[in-house]
DNA sequence: ATTTACATGTAAGGGGTTACATGATTTG
DNA sequence: CAAATCATGTAACCCCTTACATGTAAAT
């Protein structure tokens, strides 16, 4: 129950329309929280009707842009989700999957698969490495970026761990 | 759309009733795919009558263990699987997410909800070290051990990954 | 006999994915 | 004015979550 709270963070650092948080979920808050532009567009109809937040003053028809503020109930909101508590998420990993169930039945191409994820991985990370270079490098940053940097840390690392881990496997197919 | 195929391969692994699955994915299975009774039951019957499992020789009732079997078809379709390719699913992570959030709205009690965070990785670790240590400890193993082996590496690895992201996010909550 | 644990389900609702539909604006 | 792009949606399907329902077997 978290896309709306991803969507009041975002609107809240930059108001936007559907289109332009799809493409912020594309880039940036995608990296922790991903979402489609059908998924935006239905959550906003919904946080509109919620008082949370409400359309800038443009006249409205369907295809034309349409931008949206935060209002103080949606921050209030936000705020207090904040504070709630709540637990880890259960791990759903279609590659460890694949491993345990290649345990029984036999490495099928998995050697092959490992290394395209390897790569992808790879990538990522050097994305995020960039990023990193360009908005967090100064020496002292205010709160706001410093908590900013962290969750790009958090990125990072997990990037950092699956090439490990890749790394690692692949040891278990030595016939590539 | 993996949850057919983790059935599968705890099937194949050994014969079980539907709790008696809902306790192997509670203890090990669970730990990269998850998954509830209700879940794993609708599953169950999904698979019977693709053919893909049968029970095994029992007199059928409401309220009576039903034991279900892999048939070759079943092995054919996870064999298969193995060798599919398919690319890592978008995180979506609602601490990080909260800590995004934070950076706008401020930091609640998040620093309470981390440390909570870190004990819960922290016993989750202790879990699965002692787990390699009780299984995987011996000098050499099969390739199926060696398979399973890395698997619970990957989690444990997982744990020491948010127990440090944790770690060094917690610098940032010098009041607590 | 009654309670407790075991075991299998049903139902409702939410969220995500994929494919498709349609209107508005810009560009050649 | 035709095509491409921008922008907002609709619809169907699947999976997961939560709460609840019901039957069987074992323990006291």
């Amino acid at each position: 129950m978290s896309l709306p709270h991803a969507i009041l963070t975002a609107l809240l650092e930059k108001p936007s329309s559907g289109l332009g948080l799809t493409r912020r979920f594309d880039k940036s808050i995608g990296y922790f929280w991903s979402a489609t532009h059908q998924q935006i567009y239905r959550e906003l109809a919904k946080l509109e009707q919620s008082g949370f937040i409400r359309p800038l003053p443009q006249q409205p028809s369907r295809g034309r842009k349409r931008e949206y503020e935060v209002l103080p109930a949606g921050r209030a909101e936000l705020t207090d989700w904040v504070g709630r508590t709540e637990d880890p998420r259960a791990v759903r990993d279609p590659l460890l999957l694949r491993m345990r169930a290649a345990a029984v039945v036999g490495t099928q191409d998995l050697g092959a698969e490992l290394e395209r994820h390897l790569h992808l991985h790879r990538d990522q990370l050097v994305k995020y490495l960039s990023i990193e270079e360009r908005d967090f490098s100064s020496p002292d940053l205010s709160a706001e970026s410093r908590l900013q940097h962290l969750v790009l840390r958090a990125g990072i690392d997990l990037e950092r761990y699956w090439i490990a881990w890749i790394t690692e496997a692949l040891r278990e197919f030595p016939e590539r």
